[in-house]
DNA sequence: GAATCGTGGGG
DNA sequence: TCCCCAAGATT
């Protein structure tokens, strides 16, 4: 098929392109969309900025107040590039994220000192200040001079992962730079102003995180989130970082063909469960390594149980928790004598046979098991 | 590419 | 209470 984009257009934006999606966006912003927010209805170039620094990464409601103190202080481009980066950070504190208020005030002294206090209507100009990257760049841009420039934000990322059934976590690179492609092909011939202030108003009034309002949606025939019923898993979100490492030492104390099982506390991990008692007591399991056991603090432990006769370290089994890992090093004890338990207990010997059937932690059953049947000699030694 | 930067709000 | 994230930029 013949493109009709420019040769020079990064490769597959042509297949982005589809002028009905701005054309429905801007029909929608117009009529449903936002238009009386402090930095809107105006084409000044110093308002719109300062309205973008602080938007990045806060939301409108915390913006408000502190826009409106910021300008009561500093009314005009020249009057923050004039004053000293304390009374600047000191109208910013609160809003968090402070480097942004320190670029601001060089971007404003930048300004004053490049381009004689007025802004470049070049997004790529912009962009070369400091605290104004592609993004606000083309956000300033689109707003005060009507520049066709695409914003790239976390509404954008949400809106368009839905819309086009973007599966991916936008935060990687490759699936960020189809986006931008995605972006600039979509972007409207007229009217940049209502469409890049549609995509916002989207996904800040219904194309939300959590609970969007896709009755109101005027994507929504064209929404394969909605299509699919995936607009709670899209977008795809951050994966999570490696989940912490633990590490726990659990006795199998075996006698008769019975082992030794302690009933866990109610409350947190695997609460209520049989589980092999931990070696350190009953404290959780620390984060160290398990080192090699000492011999004689071992039968110290077990001493409550029984006079230990043989000792041996299994090989360590690795159970994946949603939040985080928990490695489990065996220890395989034998006894020559039990001892009973002093009155009431939360130990209990429980057949080996009953094992599977027992309320036990899936690691720990399964650790059971395979132990169990490892070997005829070692079965019949053990159970 | 990943880490860092802040505070407020929703689930 | 805890986790996730919000009109991103910078190192």
């Amino acid at each position: 098929m013949k493109r009709l984009t420019h040769p020079l257009a990064p490769e597959g934006a042509a297949d982005y392109a589809d002028p009905t999606f701005s054309a429905t966006l801007i029909a929608w912003q117009q009529q449903h969309g936002r238009h009386t927010l402090p930095w809107q209805n105006t084409r000044d170039a110093y308002l719109i900025w300062l309205s973008e620094i602080m938007l990045q990464q806060t939301q409108v409601s915390a913006v408000l107040g502190y826009y409106a103190r910021f300008l009561e202080r500093f009314p005009t481009l020249r009057s923050l590039a004039g004053a000293p980066v304390e009374d600047v950070m000191a109208q910013w504190s609160g809003l968090g994220y402070y480097t942004r208020a320190r670029n601001l005030h060089q971007c404003a002294r930048r300004v004053v000192a490049e381009y004689d206090g007025v802004f470049p209507s070049d997004p790529a100009l912009l962009a070369e200040l400091p605290g104004i990257g592609r993004s606000t760049a083309a956000a300033i841009s689109a707003f005060s001079s009507g520049t066709r420039a695409a914003i790239m934000d976390g509404n954008v990322k949400r809106v368009f992962a839905r819309v086009f059934g973007i599966d991916a976590y936008p935060g990687e690179k490759k699936v960020e730079q189809a986006m931008w492609l995605r972006a600039e092909a979509l972007l409207p011939e007229q009217g940049v102003e209502s469409y890049t202030q549609g995509l916002m108003d989207m996904g800040a009034t219904l194309c939300t995180r959590s609970s969007p309002d896709c009755a109101r949606c005027p994507m929504r025939p064209r929404c394969v989130a909605h299509a699919t019923g995936r607009t709670k898993e899209l977008p795809v979100r951050k994966p999570k970082k490696a989940s912490p490492e633990k590490h726990a030492a659990m006795l199998v104390v075996i006698d008769g063909g019975q082992v030794l099982l302690e009933q866990r506390p109610a409350s947190g991990i695997w609460g209520g469960l049989l589980s092999l008692p931990e070696l350190d007591g009953h404290t959780p399991a620390g984060d160290d390594e398990i080192p090699e056991v000492d011999a004689a603090a071992l039968a110290r432990a077990v001493l409550p149980f029984g006079d230990m006769e043989s000792h041996e370290r299994l090989m360590t089994v690795t159970h994946v928790f949603t939040h985080y890992k928990l490695h489990i090093a065996p220890l395989l004890v034998t006894l020559a004598r039990r001892a009973p338990f002093a009155g009431e207990s939360r130990y209990t010997w429980l057949d080996g046979g009953r094992v599977a059937d027992a309320a036990l932690p899936a690691p720990v059953k399964k650790l059971l098991l395979e132990l169990m049947g490892d070997s005829g000699a070692a079965q019949a030694r053990m159970f």
